[in-house]
DNA sequence: CATTTTGGTTGCAACATGCTACCAACGCGG
DNA sequence: CCGCGTTGGTAGCATGTTGCAACCAAAATG
């Protein structure tokens, strides 16, 4: 069969983490999630996406973890969709991928959104990746350790 | 025309992201550039992906800027592939994925590959989103500005 | 040279995406 | 509790994209 390829069953935590999230509307669910959209009609509004296509979307979100169906908030008969602590946790993909975008993906001044902190209103801080005794590492200080099958 | 949606106009950083880097194939060629894949038949037998959607994700990374095309490093008279600064930057990225991927795509004890650094074969620090002023922020710290055209 | 390896291209079948139309349940004013 | 707009979907179709296998030319190799 000529199905899409999957990563479910990979050695690699890059790629079951591609596949559980499932594509890129997914991940831009997930970042309106993030900004505070809860309801069906809110994701469509906000993305553009065809119905029927976010509503599997969200089907597969809620089945793999990352987002929980609730009751809505407003005591109405209608359900929202939350991040769950799985769900929450992708913050810091949202994040990386949010400043790689800023920094190459868009013409000097031109215009963009902006992810900043409630408190002091100012853009975060770029993420750095350390090493467990605090160094900064860049990509030619780390290598892949492939485990052995226990 | 039923074309899939394109985001390269969109204000959100994210989603000019997401569209940069074209799909999950595309990711994990740039992860596998990361462990120091260079050659075509590297990429190839590592992603195990076919060999057409291998040559057009390789052209749009290049054309993209997120590859290079450089002559061998062995003096053959093919080709290689190498990160430009700008792929290099997808490093956060990868990590994060990497990191959530451990963190909520393995069962407990389940072997995986690890990404460590060099000099101390450690596991990297988790990544930690900072405000500008370097406290620690998750995702209900933060908020995200809209800018008005200018 | 003859053969293998590398790095592709081409054609086809199946699957996924996007669009539009349709529809049932809910909510709200009267 | 009735009519009507809103919400949250489904269904069907056209087209685009993916995956597979076969093929191929240039470069390496012996």
């Amino acid at each position: 069969m000529v199905t899409r390829t999957r990563f479910d069953d990979s050695e690699c935590p890059v790629a079951r983490s591609v596949d559980a999230i499932g594509d890129w509307w997914s991940l831009l669910i997930v970042r309106d999630a993030f900004d505070g959209s809860r309801r069906f009609g809110e994701f469509q509004r906000s993305l553009g996406v065809a119905k029927n296509i976010l509503t599997a979307r969200l089907r597969t979100l809620v089945a793999g973890g990352v987002l929980e169906s609730v009751p809505a908030s407003d005591g109405s008969a209608y359900r929202e969709y939350v991040l769950t602590p799985k769900g929450k946790a992708l913050f810091p993909v949202i994040v990386a991928l949010r400043q790689w975008g800023e920094q190459h993906a868009f013409t000097p001044g031109e215009p963009h959104s902006e992810l900043v902190d409630r408190r002091r209103e100012r853009p975060l801080r770029p993420l750095e990746v350390l090493s467990a005794d605090g160094r900064r590492v860049d990509p030619d200080d780390t290598v892949v350790h492939k485990l052995p099958a226990r």
